[in-house]
DNA sequence: GTCTATATTCTGATAGAC
DNA sequence: GTCTATCAGAATATAGAC
């Protein structure tokens, strides 16, 4: 592999693991076993080598969370198949992580492809819900943009829970809460 | 105030906007108006400092929930006025913020008050949502403790929605998604 | 309790040789 | 393209005077 795709690996796990602050150009260069002069051949500085990682990223993202919401299966499936897919939980979310960074959320530059990732997630769901309220999935009332919101404030928030006890199972019991919040379910309040 | 306490706050301030890894003893000092020598000799050092912060940052937390969910109203009602009570969104979460920073987490002394305010957090809206459960305010397949979790993580994740785009309204969205998904309703697939 | 001086290491680069 | 200096400033303290 080259040293420009080293470089930028090696900086995807750096951001993920400590945050844009918390990464320095040397931890970078020795985890991609590239000297300084590389690095700063191959990319301007920091904040050119971290939007290049950024990029990365977020188009990792969404080729992974399209794959399963464009998967096979009723809305509620691939909803379900989105929430319950293999994550390595205790590690965060390498795009959601990025919000909490100062200097990420004060550069237009970083913080867009962010933005555009969370953005095109809620909007891919939203897309799933409504077919699914058409298809009478789920509660008449809903509103497909809040509910998709809803879900990705889920799985960005129970990253947090499981972060703070230092283990995975608050981050399944959110997700278990809100498919069972979301489920197609028959009220008892029947009338008489 | 004292030198202190001044130091403390300003710890607070500077953790809620950077980050353990991103604020430094000097940057504290200014914000604090106190000297080195002052901070060295009231504080073992950074670590310590920030304990302080975050223990102080984590009781204050507890204070702001606990008198919205111990308030008047049924269960939906309390959990409603925790969800909506004004926030500044954009800023984050001063405790769930903590949770990102691989210093806290690496640390026990720091982790500790985090996880055991999100804990508190979690197992007094399960206390809420069973009563709620047992007045026959929700769906009766819930899970108390799942759906609690589902809800701190939901507020978590809105913040994380809110920082991306820059804006407070997918905040708000997302909790209004998750309240129209808790409410009493009643479905339209009455048996014929 | 507070202040100034000093120390070591890290940060984020630039310069120029190879 | 990569390497080795070199550098100004910040990070995180310690020492000792006042």
């Amino acid at each position: 592999m080259s040293t420009s795709e080293r470089l930028i690996e090696a900086t995807q796990e750096l951001l993920w693991e400590r945050g844009y602050v918390g990464t320095s150009p040397k931890a970078i260069q020795q985890a991609a076993g590239a000297g300084q002069g590389s690095m700063y051949h191959h990319f301007a500085g920091k904040p050119d080598l971290a939007l290049a990682a950024v990029l990365r990223t977020s188009a990792e993202m969404r080729e992974t969370a399209g794959r399963l919401l464009d998967g096979p299966g009723s809305a509620y499936e691939r909803i379900s198949a989105y929430l319950l897919r293999g994550r390595e939980v205790l590690r965060g979310c390498p795009v959601g992580r990025l919000t909490m960074d100062p200097e990420v959320v004060a550069s237009d530059a970083l913080r867009a492809p962010v933005d555009e990732t969370i953005g095109w997630l809620r909007e891919r769901l939203a897309g799933i819900l409504q077919e699914g309220l058409d298809a009478g999935e789920f509660a008449p009332g809903i509103v497909p943009r809040e509910v998709a919101a809803t879900i990705v404030a889920t799985v960005q928030g129970s990253y947090v829970l499981a972060r703070a006890s230092g283990s995975a199972d608050a981050f399944d019991s959110a997700v278990r809460g809100l498919l069972s919040l979301l489920a197609p379910h028959v009220t008892t309040d029947r009338p008489a």
